[in-house]
DNA sequence: ATTTCAAGCGGACTGAGGTCCGTTTCTATT
DNA sequence: AATAGAAACGGACCTCAGTCCGCTTGAAAT
């Protein structure tokens, strides 16, 4: 019978129930976000909020952290999605600049709402995974076919930089500067480098 | 008599046993910082060593982060001495750029070495408080003094941004960079923003 | 339908950060 | 030297992330 097969190393599948307690879980962590804020999702409210133990919200997530990053990923992937296949200015069709400045005006509102969310979410998501690592890859690519010279993965990191939750938040929370300000000054180190 | 008297708003001084038991709490933390890292320094194993109650631990520190921030504290007076009135580049007396570039070089280093401090110091430190706003400072100066026109305020933020202690850990242990690399990469960012 | 057993489950338990409050100690004043 | 009261102290206590292990269940094979 022509079964799933397990291919070499794909993951041998998801037990039914298995699925239908991630969904349960993130469910209700989504609700639980919304209603009281993250720092409301504690590990056990949200274990009793699914109807699950508590073993079962860290086998499914490793961590609070990685909960968080399941989270994140979904307005994660929509944004990638948004990137890679949507409308111009952001998505492909327009031209190199008006994406990169598009997708750093995206990327702040993005980090923006959901800053809390990510600093939750701490490094298993923040620095150093898919996300970020899809962000330099993009923007790497615009800067050369801008005609950018130069290290250009070193270059792509420096100005992504600036758009990290924390930074934008800072600048917002405390600072008192609105987005489009910082977009701007954004925006202006961009042409200073594409023109240089 | 001429008692110190508490002008307005100075915090009314420290009593002798509280200066002694702070002095007590940062030498131990040290002293297990240097030994088994950071993590080790736990709020408990922190008191015993200290020989003081826990309490006394939240009193001084409000939290792990603020204590950490405390030890930070050292290095980051150090630092700005250096940038204040060190010796060339990096202090005064050296050309406008070579300050500027000197004190990248120079926050890289300070912020990998301690990366892991920074980390566990948290908000209380490594953004939104005094040494980011010196940094700040500084490179507004700096770029002031360069001719660059624009916004410098966040102009300075976004060239500061790829020096944070998690962007440099990330490019050292997870991308396998070198410093010097990294370096000249902000070099050439830099030199656009000037020359733009 | 029955068997088998890996995968999944739950909740008691541990460890660490942070709070509280009754007790102690410093220091200014007389 | 005695006194008063504010500041500091200490450690029991609370919450919450994360672990462990004996029990249960889904699904593949007979």
């Amino acid at each position: 019978m022509p079964v799933p097969l397990p291919l070499l190393g794909e993951p041998p599948r998801e037990r039914s129930d298995a699925a239908r307690n991630r969904e349960a879980l993130l469910c209700a962590a989504r609700r639980m976000v919304e209603a009281d804020g993250v720092d409301a999702v504690t590990m056990d409210a949200l274990a009793e909020a699914a109807g699950v133990g508590k073993g079962t919200v860290f086998r499914r997530f490793e961590s609070r952290a990685g909960l968080m990053a399941a989270l994140v990923n979904d307005f994660e992937i929509d944004w990638q999605q948004a990137v890679l296949s949507g409308p111009p200015p952001l998505g492909p069709g327009a031209p190199p600049m008006d994406r990169l400045l598009a997708m750093g005006r995206s990327r702040m509102e993005l980090n923006l709402t959901h800053a809390q969310l990510m600093e939750a979410a701490g490094w298993q998501l923040t620095q150093g995974s898919a996300a970020d690592s899809f962000i330099a890859m993009h923007t790497r690519h615009l800067l050369g076919q801008l005609g950018v010279r130069g290290d250009l993965q070193v270059l792509a990191t420096a100005l992504i930089a600036p758009l990290a939750p924390a930074v934008i938040q800072q600048q917002v929370e405390a600072e008192g500067l609105d987005l489009d300000r910082i977009h701007s000054g954004w925006a202006d180190l961009v042409g200073r480098v594409v023109n240089g």
